[in-house]
DNA sequence: CATCGCATGTAACGCGTTACATGATTAG
DNA sequence: CTAATCATGTAACGCGTTACATGCGATG
Protein backbone atom coordinates (compact mmCIF):
# COMPACT_ATOMS: atom_id res chain seq x y z
CA UNK A 1 0.00 0.00 0.00
CA UNK A 2 1.61 3.40 -1.15
CA UNK A 3 1.78 5.85 1.90
CA UNK A 4 0.38 9.36 1.87
CA UNK A 5 2.43 12.55 0.11
CA UNK A 6 1.14 14.47 3.28
CA UNK A 7 3.00 11.86 5.59
CA UNK A 8 6.62 12.92 3.53
CA UNK A 9 5.66 17.50 3.41
CA UNK A 10 5.56 16.92 7.20
CA UNK A 11 8.50 14.30 7.64
CA UNK A 12 10.39 17.11 5.46
CA UNK A 13 9.48 20.26 6.83
CA UNK A 14 10.88 18.54 9.89
CA UNK A 15 14.41 18.46 8.37
CA UNK A 16 14.52 22.56 8.61
CA UNK A 17 14.11 22.61 12.59
CA UNK A 18 11.99 21.11 15.31
CA UNK A 19 8.94 22.15 14.96
CA UNK A 20 4.79 22.52 16.39
CA UNK A 21 2.34 20.87 14.36
CA UNK A 22 0.98 24.57 14.03
CA UNK A 23 4.29 25.83 12.76
CA UNK A 24 4.58 23.19 10.28
CA UNK A 25 1.26 24.49 9.02
CA UNK A 26 2.50 27.87 8.61
CA UNK A 27 5.54 26.77 7.30
CA UNK A 28 4.06 24.83 4.35
CA UNK A 29 1.72 28.16 3.25
CA UNK A 30 4.49 30.24 3.64
CA UNK A 31 7.27 28.15 1.49
CA UNK A 32 5.05 26.06 -0.77
CA UNK A 33 2.00 27.68 -0.65
CA UNK A 34 1.59 27.73 -4.53
CA UNK A 35 1.72 24.37 -5.20
CA UNK A 36 1.10 22.51 -1.89
CA UNK A 37 -1.78 22.25 1.10
CA UNK A 38 -1.93 20.93 4.18
CA UNK A 39 -5.10 21.27 6.56
CA UNK A 40 -4.29 20.85 9.98
CA UNK A 41 -6.83 18.33 10.91
CA UNK A 42 -4.72 15.44 8.85
CA UNK A 43 -1.47 17.49 10.23
CA UNK A 44 -2.45 16.56 13.80
CA UNK A 45 -3.06 12.57 12.85
CA UNK A 46 0.27 12.01 11.17
CA UNK A 47 2.15 13.82 13.90
CA UNK A 48 0.69 11.09 16.25
CA UNK A 49 1.60 8.55 13.98
CA UNK A 50 5.09 9.31 12.84
CA UNK A 51 5.68 9.37 16.75
CA UNK A 52 4.09 6.08 17.64
CA UNK A 53 6.28 4.73 14.72
CA UNK A 54 9.34 6.50 16.41
CA UNK A 55 10.39 8.28 13.11
CA UNK A 56 10.05 11.71 15.21
CA UNK A 57 9.99 12.27 18.97
CA UNK A 58 7.66 14.63 21.04
CA UNK A 59 8.28 17.35 23.64
CA UNK A 60 6.24 19.52 25.58
CA UNK A 61 6.93 23.32 26.17
CA UNK A 62 4.44 24.60 28.54
CA UNK A 63 3.28 27.86 28.15
CA UNK A 64 0.97 30.07 29.48
CA UNK A 65 -2.51 30.89 28.87
CA UNK A 66 -1.88 29.75 25.53
CA UNK A 67 -2.36 25.31 25.08
CA UNK A 68 0.95 23.78 25.10
CA UNK A 69 3.18 23.58 22.16
CA UNK A 70 4.18 19.93 21.26
CA UNK A 71 7.61 20.15 19.64
CA UNK A 72 8.52 17.55 17.22
CA UNK A 73 12.11 16.50 16.36
CA UNK A 74 13.19 13.75 13.57
CA UNK A 75 15.38 10.62 14.97
CA UNK A 76 17.70 9.10 12.80
CA UNK A 77 14.93 6.22 10.95
CA UNK A 78 12.93 9.41 10.36
CA UNK A 79 15.77 11.27 7.74
CA UNK A 80 16.22 7.66 6.77
CA UNK A 81 12.47 6.99 5.99
CA UNK A 82 12.52 10.74 3.72
CA UNK A 83 15.46 10.26 2.17
CA UNK A 84 13.81 6.84 0.75
CA UNK A 85 10.47 8.52 -0.03
CA UNK A 86 13.18 11.52 -2.02
CA UNK A 87 14.68 9.02 -4.06
CA UNK A 88 12.05 7.15 -5.44
CA UNK A 89 11.17 8.34 -8.62
CA UNK A 90 8.02 9.98 -9.35
CA UNK A 91 5.12 8.64 -10.93
CA UNK A 92 2.96 10.25 -13.66
CA UNK A 93 -0.30 11.33 -12.63
CA UNK A 94 -3.26 12.58 -14.60
CA UNK A 95 -3.93 15.96 -13.48
CA UNK A 96 -7.80 16.17 -13.21
CA UNK A 97 -8.91 19.78 -15.08
CA UNK A 98 -12.33 20.60 -14.06
CA UNK A 99 -12.36 23.54 -17.05
CA UNK A 100 -11.10 20.93 -19.94
CA UNK A 101 -13.90 18.47 -18.82
CA UNK A 102 -16.57 21.07 -19.04
CA UNK A 103 -15.46 22.52 -22.81
CA UNK A 104 -15.74 18.61 -23.47
CA UNK A 105 -19.34 19.05 -23.44
CA UNK A 106 -19.29 22.44 -24.43
CA UNK A 107 -21.43 22.02 -27.59
CA UNK A 108 -24.45 21.75 -24.85
CA UNK A 109 -24.26 25.32 -23.86
CA UNK A 110 -23.58 28.63 -25.99
CA UNK A 111 -20.46 29.78 -27.00
CA UNK A 112 -20.89 32.93 -24.86
CA UNK A 113 -21.12 30.60 -21.59
CA UNK A 114 -17.59 28.77 -22.90
CA UNK A 115 -16.04 32.07 -23.00
CA UNK A 116 -17.26 32.99 -20.11
CA UNK A 117 -16.41 30.20 -18.28
CA UNK A 118 -12.57 30.57 -20.03
CA UNK A 119 -12.36 34.58 -18.81
CA UNK A 120 -13.01 33.31 -15.46
CA UNK A 121 -10.12 30.83 -15.32
CA UNK A 122 -7.72 33.21 -17.17
CA UNK A 123 -8.51 35.87 -13.95
CA UNK A 124 -8.03 33.06 -11.70
CA UNK A 125 -4.43 32.50 -13.75
CA UNK A 126 -3.98 36.19 -13.79
CA UNK A 127 -4.29 36.16 -9.64
CA UNK A 128 -2.01 33.43 -9.25
CA UNK A 129 0.68 35.18 -11.36
CA UNK A 130 0.70 38.03 -9.05
CA UNK A 131 0.45 35.74 -5.91
CA UNK A 132 3.57 34.24 -7.62
CA UNK A 133 5.42 37.36 -7.83
CA UNK A 134 5.01 38.29 -3.96
CA UNK A 135 5.87 34.95 -3.09
CA UNK A 136 8.91 35.15 -5.28
CA UNK A 137 10.27 38.66 -3.65
CA UNK A 138 9.31 37.31 -0.28
CA UNK A 139 11.71 33.89 -0.95
CA UNK A 140 14.11 36.51 -2.54
CA UNK A 141 14.38 39.00 0.48
CA UNK A 142 13.87 36.29 3.42
CA UNK A 143 16.64 34.53 4.67
CA UNK A 144 16.65 30.69 3.52
CA UNK A 145 19.29 28.53 3.53
CA UNK A 146 22.20 28.44 0.67
CA UNK A 147 21.81 24.88 0.34
CA UNK A 148 17.50 25.27 -0.46
CA UNK A 149 17.46 28.66 -1.93
CA UNK A 150 18.16 27.14 -5.54
CA UNK A 151 15.23 24.49 -5.32
CA UNK A 152 13.04 26.76 -3.86
CA UNK A 153 13.64 29.23 -6.95
CA UNK A 154 13.14 26.14 -9.19
CA UNK A 155 9.52 25.19 -7.86
CA UNK A 156 9.22 29.11 -8.37
CA UNK A 157 10.45 28.81 -11.77
CA UNK A 158 7.83 25.94 -12.23
CA UNK A 159 4.40 27.89 -11.29
CA UNK A 160 5.92 30.63 -13.47
CA UNK A 161 6.26 28.23 -16.58
CA UNK A 162 3.21 26.66 -16.13
CA UNK A 163 1.08 29.88 -15.07
CA UNK A 164 2.36 31.25 -18.51
CA UNK A 165 1.19 28.43 -20.23
CA UNK A 166 -2.24 28.21 -18.89
CA UNK A 167 -2.45 31.85 -19.53
CA UNK A 168 -1.51 31.51 -23.12
CA UNK A 169 -3.84 28.68 -23.79
CA UNK A 170 -6.85 31.39 -22.31
CA UNK A 171 -6.34 34.01 -24.97
CA UNK A 172 -5.81 31.37 -27.47
CA UNK A 173 -8.90 29.92 -26.87
CA UNK A 174 -10.67 33.07 -25.95
CA UNK A 175 -9.80 34.26 -29.52
CA UNK A 176 -10.90 30.98 -31.29
CA UNK A 177 -13.92 30.92 -29.75
CA UNK A 178 -14.88 34.28 -30.76
CA UNK A 179 -14.62 33.48 -33.84
CA UNK A 180 -16.94 30.80 -33.56
CA UNK A 181 -19.37 32.95 -32.37
CA UNK A 182 -19.32 34.92 -35.04
CA UNK A 183 -19.77 32.17 -37.48
CA UNK B 1 -22.25 20.11 0.14
CA UNK B 2 -20.71 19.42 -3.23
CA UNK B 3 -21.12 17.06 -5.79
CA UNK B 4 -18.29 14.93 -7.84
CA UNK B 5 -16.97 16.12 -10.82
CA UNK B 6 -17.00 12.47 -11.52
CA UNK B 7 -20.62 12.20 -11.68
CA UNK B 8 -20.60 15.17 -14.18
CA UNK B 9 -18.48 13.09 -16.21
CA UNK B 10 -20.45 10.37 -16.62
CA UNK B 11 -23.70 12.88 -17.38
CA UNK B 12 -22.15 14.84 -19.85
CA UNK B 13 -20.31 11.86 -21.86
CA UNK B 14 -24.22 10.75 -22.07
CA UNK B 15 -24.82 13.56 -24.08
CA UNK B 16 -23.26 11.96 -26.94
CA UNK B 17 -24.99 8.76 -26.81
CA UNK B 18 -27.05 6.42 -24.64
CA UNK B 19 -24.02 4.20 -23.43
CA UNK B 20 -23.38 1.57 -20.85
CA UNK B 21 -20.85 1.89 -17.85
CA UNK B 22 -18.37 0.20 -20.15
CA UNK B 23 -18.54 2.32 -22.63
CA UNK B 24 -18.66 5.50 -20.64
CA UNK B 25 -15.23 3.84 -19.35
CA UNK B 26 -14.02 3.37 -23.02
CA UNK B 27 -14.60 7.04 -24.15
CA UNK B 28 -13.51 8.88 -20.97
CA UNK B 29 -10.32 6.95 -21.98
CA UNK B 30 -10.33 7.68 -26.05
CA UNK B 31 -11.66 11.26 -26.19
CA UNK B 32 -10.11 12.52 -22.58
CA UNK B 33 -7.69 10.04 -21.64
CA UNK B 34 -4.89 12.55 -21.01
CA UNK B 35 -6.61 14.94 -18.38
CA UNK B 36 -9.26 12.48 -16.87
CA UNK B 37 -9.47 9.18 -15.34
CA UNK B 38 -12.16 7.49 -14.02
CA UNK B 39 -11.92 3.73 -12.81
CA UNK B 40 -14.90 1.31 -13.42
CA UNK B 41 -15.83 1.23 -9.77
CA UNK B 42 -16.29 4.75 -9.75
CA UNK B 43 -18.77 4.57 -13.00
CA UNK B 44 -21.15 1.38 -11.81
CA UNK B 45 -22.35 3.42 -8.49
CA UNK B 46 -22.55 6.86 -10.39
CA UNK B 47 -24.83 5.19 -12.58
CA UNK B 48 -27.62 3.53 -10.38
CA UNK B 49 -27.72 6.80 -8.24
CA UNK B 50 -28.16 8.76 -11.55
CA UNK B 51 -31.27 6.56 -12.14
CA UNK B 52 -32.43 6.32 -8.62
CA UNK B 53 -32.41 10.51 -9.30
CA UNK B 54 -34.03 10.05 -12.53
CA UNK B 55 -31.62 12.06 -14.22
CA UNK B 56 -31.07 9.09 -16.66
CA UNK B 57 -32.74 5.91 -17.17
CA UNK B 58 -31.90 2.12 -17.74
CA UNK B 59 -32.77 -0.12 -20.81
CA UNK B 60 -31.57 -3.65 -20.45
CA UNK B 61 -29.88 -5.18 -23.79
CA UNK B 62 -29.92 -9.05 -23.59
CA UNK B 63 -26.94 -10.43 -25.29
CA UNK B 64 -25.69 -14.50 -25.73
CA UNK B 65 -22.68 -15.70 -23.71
CA UNK B 66 -22.07 -11.91 -22.27
CA UNK B 67 -23.65 -10.17 -19.33
CA UNK B 68 -26.25 -8.07 -20.06
CA UNK B 69 -25.67 -4.67 -21.34
CA UNK B 70 -27.29 -2.00 -19.18
CA UNK B 71 -27.66 1.54 -21.76
CA UNK B 72 -28.88 4.77 -20.03
CA UNK B 73 -29.99 7.41 -21.51
CA UNK B 74 -30.03 11.12 -20.15
CA UNK B 75 -33.43 12.55 -19.08
CA UNK B 76 -34.69 16.22 -19.66
CA UNK B 77 -33.79 16.46 -15.95
CA UNK B 78 -30.28 15.02 -16.22
CA UNK B 79 -29.60 17.55 -19.33
CA UNK B 80 -30.32 20.74 -16.93
CA UNK B 81 -28.50 19.24 -13.97
CA UNK B 82 -25.52 19.11 -16.34
CA UNK B 83 -26.07 22.65 -18.26
CA UNK B 84 -26.23 23.88 -14.28
CA UNK B 85 -22.67 22.59 -13.52
CA UNK B 86 -21.15 23.92 -16.56
CA UNK B 87 -22.30 26.90 -16.21
CA UNK B 88 -20.56 27.07 -12.86
CA UNK B 89 -17.43 29.03 -12.69
CA UNK B 90 -14.29 26.71 -12.12
CA UNK B 91 -12.47 27.02 -9.30
CA UNK B 92 -8.68 27.24 -8.14
CA UNK B 93 -7.57 24.27 -7.15
CA UNK B 94 -3.77 23.90 -5.73
CA UNK B 95 -1.83 21.16 -7.80
CA UNK B 96 0.13 18.80 -5.59
CA UNK B 97 2.79 18.24 -7.69
CA UNK B 98 5.11 15.63 -5.78
CA UNK B 99 8.38 16.58 -7.88
CA UNK B 100 8.39 20.08 -6.40
CA UNK B 101 7.67 18.64 -2.60
CA UNK B 102 10.95 16.16 -3.13
CA UNK B 103 12.97 19.03 -4.92
CA UNK B 104 11.75 21.22 -1.65
CA UNK B 105 13.87 18.75 0.75
CA UNK B 106 16.24 18.23 -1.88
CA UNK B 107 19.18 19.45 -0.02
CA UNK B 108 18.79 16.09 2.18
CA UNK B 109 20.21 14.42 -0.90
CA UNK B 110 22.91 15.23 -2.78
CA UNK B 111 22.67 16.90 -6.20
CA UNK B 112 22.84 14.31 -8.38
CA UNK B 113 20.20 12.45 -6.79
CA UNK B 114 17.64 15.41 -7.61
CA UNK B 115 18.98 15.81 -11.33
CA UNK B 116 18.38 12.02 -11.30
CA UNK B 117 15.23 12.68 -9.80
CA UNK B 118 14.24 15.70 -12.52
CA UNK B 119 15.89 13.32 -15.86
CA UNK B 120 13.31 11.03 -15.28
CA UNK B 121 10.52 13.27 -14.83
CA UNK B 122 11.71 14.89 -18.06
CA UNK B 123 11.58 11.57 -19.18
CA UNK B 124 7.73 11.36 -18.43
CA UNK B 125 6.69 14.66 -19.72
CA UNK B 126 8.21 13.45 -23.26
CA UNK B 127 6.04 10.25 -23.35
CA UNK B 128 3.03 12.24 -22.48
CA UNK B 129 4.49 14.39 -25.34
CA UNK B 130 4.47 11.29 -27.71
CA UNK B 131 1.03 10.14 -26.39
CA UNK B 132 -0.71 13.64 -27.11
CA UNK B 133 0.63 13.70 -30.79
CA UNK B 134 -1.04 10.25 -31.60
CA UNK B 135 -4.03 11.54 -29.49
CA UNK B 136 -4.11 14.36 -31.55
CA UNK B 137 -3.92 12.38 -34.95
CA UNK B 138 -6.54 9.91 -33.87
CA UNK B 139 -8.68 13.02 -33.19
CA UNK B 140 -8.14 14.97 -36.38
CA UNK B 141 -8.58 12.26 -38.81
CA UNK B 142 -11.73 10.38 -36.28
CA UNK B 143 -15.20 11.42 -36.64
CA UNK B 144 -16.20 14.18 -34.33
CA UNK B 145 -19.13 16.27 -34.83
CA UNK B 146 -17.99 19.64 -35.86
CA UNK B 147 -19.32 21.40 -32.84
CA UNK B 148 -17.40 19.11 -30.49
CA UNK B 149 -14.72 19.12 -32.53
CA UNK B 150 -13.22 22.48 -31.56
CA UNK B 151 -13.55 21.93 -27.89
CA UNK B 152 -11.70 19.25 -28.09
CA UNK B 153 -8.69 20.59 -30.05
CA UNK B 154 -8.71 22.94 -27.29
CA UNK B 155 -8.05 20.73 -24.64
CA UNK B 156 -5.57 19.06 -26.75
CA UNK B 157 -3.58 22.47 -27.11
CA UNK B 158 -3.89 22.61 -22.92
CA UNK B 159 -2.01 19.63 -22.95
CA UNK B 160 0.37 20.51 -25.44
CA UNK B 161 1.28 24.17 -23.63
CA UNK B 162 1.26 22.65 -20.51
CA UNK B 163 4.02 19.78 -21.50
CA UNK B 164 5.53 22.19 -23.59
CA UNK B 165 5.77 24.60 -20.33
CA UNK B 166 6.71 20.89 -17.96
CA UNK B 167 9.72 20.12 -20.46
CA UNK B 168 11.00 23.42 -20.58
CA UNK B 169 11.16 23.41 -17.02
CA UNK B 170 12.92 20.05 -16.91
CA UNK B 171 15.82 21.70 -18.98
CA UNK B 172 16.14 24.75 -17.52
CA UNK B 173 16.83 22.65 -13.76
CA UNK B 174 18.74 20.52 -15.29
CA UNK B 175 21.43 23.03 -16.23
CA UNK B 176 20.90 24.94 -13.07
CA UNK B 177 21.91 21.91 -10.81
CA UNK B 178 24.78 20.75 -13.23
CA UNK B 179 26.03 24.64 -12.34
CA UNK B 180 25.43 23.28 -8.51
CA UNK B 181 27.26 20.25 -8.66
CA UNK B 182 30.57 21.51 -9.85
CA UNK B 183 30.51 23.79 -7.17
C1' DC C 1 -17.44 44.04 21.93
C1' DA C 2 -15.80 41.31 18.17
C1' DT C 3 -12.61 39.03 15.67
C1' DC C 4 -8.18 37.27 14.82
C1' DG C 5 -4.13 34.50 16.27
C1' DC C 6 -2.38 30.80 18.99
C1' DA C 7 -2.74 25.74 19.70
C1' DT C 8 -4.53 21.24 19.84
C1' DG C 9 -7.41 17.76 18.59
C1' DT C 10 -11.82 14.61 16.85
C1' DA C 11 -15.80 13.34 13.81
C1' DA C 12 -18.32 12.87 9.71
C1' DC C 13 -18.55 12.34 5.11
C1' DG C 14 -17.46 11.73 0.46
C1' DC C 15 -14.00 10.79 -3.07
C1' DG C 16 -10.86 7.60 -5.35
C1' DT C 17 -8.00 3.49 -5.87
C1' DT C 18 -7.15 -1.35 -5.53
C1' DA C 19 -8.61 -5.73 -4.91
C1' DC C 20 -12.15 -9.18 -4.92
C1' DA C 21 -15.64 -11.76 -7.62
C1' DT C 22 -17.63 -14.03 -11.84
C1' DG C 23 -17.62 -16.01 -16.43
C1' DA C 24 -17.90 -16.61 -21.52
C1' DT C 25 -15.50 -15.72 -26.00
C1' DT C 26 -11.66 -14.69 -28.93
C1' DA C 27 -6.96 -13.73 -30.43
C1' DG C 28 -2.13 -14.89 -30.23
C1' DC D 1 -2.70 -22.61 -23.18
C1' DT D 2 -2.79 -17.96 -21.88
C1' DA D 3 -4.09 -13.49 -21.92
C1' DA D 4 -7.10 -10.05 -23.27
C1' DT D 5 -11.79 -8.27 -24.13
C1' DC D 6 -16.47 -7.91 -22.84
C1' DA D 7 -19.49 -6.68 -18.85
C1' DT D 8 -21.11 -5.96 -14.33
C1' DG D 9 -20.79 -5.16 -9.72
C1' DT D 10 -19.07 -4.96 -4.30
C1' DA D 11 -15.74 -4.26 -0.44
C1' DA D 12 -12.00 -2.32 1.94
C1' DC D 13 -9.13 1.18 2.86
C1' DG D 14 -6.95 5.49 2.90
C1' DC D 15 -6.97 10.34 1.58
C1' DG D 16 -8.79 14.96 2.11
C1' DT D 17 -12.09 18.53 3.36
C1' DT D 18 -15.30 20.66 6.40
C1' DA D 19 -17.26 21.10 10.61
C1' DC D 20 -17.23 20.52 15.51
C1' DA D 21 -14.92 21.53 20.01
C1' DT D 22 -12.24 24.41 23.41
C1' DG D 23 -10.25 28.58 25.38
C1' DC D 24 -7.04 32.43 26.41
C1' DG D 25 -4.94 36.89 24.95
C1' DA D 26 -4.31 40.70 21.99
C1' DT D 27 -5.74 43.96 18.62
C1' DG D 28 -9.07 47.02 16.61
Amino acid sequence: MKKSKSRYAVLGLLTMEPMSGYDIKKKIETMAGFFWKESHSQIYPILKRLHSEELITRTIEKQLGKPDRHIYKLTKEGVDALIEWLLEPVEHHVGRHEILLKLLFGSTVSVTDNIRQVEHFQKIQEKEFGGLKIFKTRIENGNQSNTRLPYLMMAIRFGELVNEALLKWSTESLTLMEKMKDE
